[in-house]
DNA sequence: ACCCGTCGGCACGCTAGCGTACACAACTCG
DNA sequence: CGAGTTGTGTACGCTAGCGTGCCGACGGGT
């Protein structure tokens, strides 16, 4: 099991904070485990908890007409869920599912409150979190809009190999077609063609990306681009 | 020229501020016109102003790859621009361009991030509003995805006249496609159905709403969700 | 060792929307 | 009043992706 001091250290919005912070913020949350497919918030759900992954990573996906599902974002170390509570406001807007097992810090939504006008730098540290997941919804929407299933799935496969911090996943088709909102024989041929690139291998479920490079070369540049946003956003003074 | 006064009481996020709060706010703010094309961002640029609208309105837009441009918020009475200053940053990321002309209340950036934490009425309802804006780019992803363009033509006009507050509204269609991340011809089409079922009429440039309600069910289910979701998120205490 | 559920390859016709290009009509301005 | 500009209709072939359905192959469980 991991411990908290070390699951504060890991998350990228925990990690660096001043010692007082994080001592406030260890007396209030505890470490949980999150099993695949778990879902943590549906949508119009009150939120009672807010979670930082520490090597789990959820997806928060759009329902559209109880039928169109479409993620648009992922966070894992780099984030957090359970945004709306930062914002002071405890409704879930999207189905949270989480995508990668492992573990996560979690805080009870009003302990997690409470914290924030006492945690000067982590609020801050928040509020940029927010700024960027703005951003790559934004992004997010002109990248489905215009790029090929090719290019989407490269860079899916990127953003989660980022936080899974391995380049072997476990995702089938049918999964991926889901997140990318597309029919699963579309997802079959694209990540063919990935494949016979050279870029990714995958048997029954098991991805393994073979060259991360070249991978980034086939995605769309909102992959770079994110990547970029979220460095600059979070060195700004 | 509208006065300071009634200019705050129009806007929907200043409108109902206790006075003492509005009247800090006045003490900062001017009323400025803002002209039809006019950009008030461009991606990166600092924030000097934050703006809220009173009988304008601005698109906020994605440029991706230096060509491909999609319409992602509006912003209007309802709102505000210059997020990025709620959030402690002052980096826009996205171009917003004036698409409705009139007149908006100015602050600058600094005197703003000065105002928020004594005016904590003003301060939850710029969070709400955040909380809204982020569910609109979430929802607008899927929307762009999955809806044809005569759904989301429809939806957008039903938007742009809640802005406007005026049936009659001044747009082309290669205006229009721009918006919609589309082709003009594409819009054309959309257009024409709209027009041979009855619910608007145009010419050159001139578009009149002639059925609203016709017209709110030829669009996607999104638009009544997004006014679903503001009135919900603003109303809560 | 078998069975059956899961996973992936593939093929069919179909649609929305693309890129492009041309033509005409309506305004604008000299 | 004539020339140019702007806005709209339309047409062409083309592509990505859809919905659907089938089949084979793999592999875990009894």
């Amino acid at each position: 099991m991991i411990s908290i001091s070390h699951a504060i250290n890991t998350n990228r919005l925990l990690a660096d904070l001043p010692s007082a912070e994080q001592a406030a913020l260890a007396a209030c949350c505890e470490v949980v485990p999150l099993a695949f497919g778990e879902v943590l918030y549906q949508p119009t759900d009150t939120v009672t908890y807010a979670y930082f992954p520490i090597n789990s990573f959820v997806s928060n996906i759009v329902i559209l007409n109880n039928d169109s599902r479409l993620e648009v974002t992922m966070a894992g170390l780099e984030g957090m869920l359970g945004i709306a509570l930062v914002l002071g406001f405890n409704k879930a807007p999207l189905l949270a599912v989480v995508q990668g097992a492992g573990v996560a810090l979690r805080i009870p939504a009003s302990q997690f409150q409470a914290l924030l006008p006492t945690s000067p730098a982590l609020h801050q540290r928040l509020m940029r979190y927010l700024y960027i997941v703005m951003n790559q919804l934004a992004n997010s929407a002109a990248c489905i809009h215009f790029h090929r299933i090719e290019e989407r799935l490269a860079r899916w496969l990127l953003m989660t190999q980022d936080r899974a911090q391995s380049d072997h996943l476990q995702l089938t088709h049918e999964f991926l077609a889901m997140m990318l909102g597309v029919r699963r024989a579309g997802i079959t041929l694209a990540a063919l063609a990935l494949q016979q690139r050279g870029l990714i291998s995958y048997h029954r479920g098991d991805i393994i990306i073979l060259d991360r490079s070249g991978l980034v070369a086939a995605a769309c540049q909102c992959y770079t681009q994110d990547c970029a946003l979220y460095a600059n956003a979070m060195a700004t003074p």
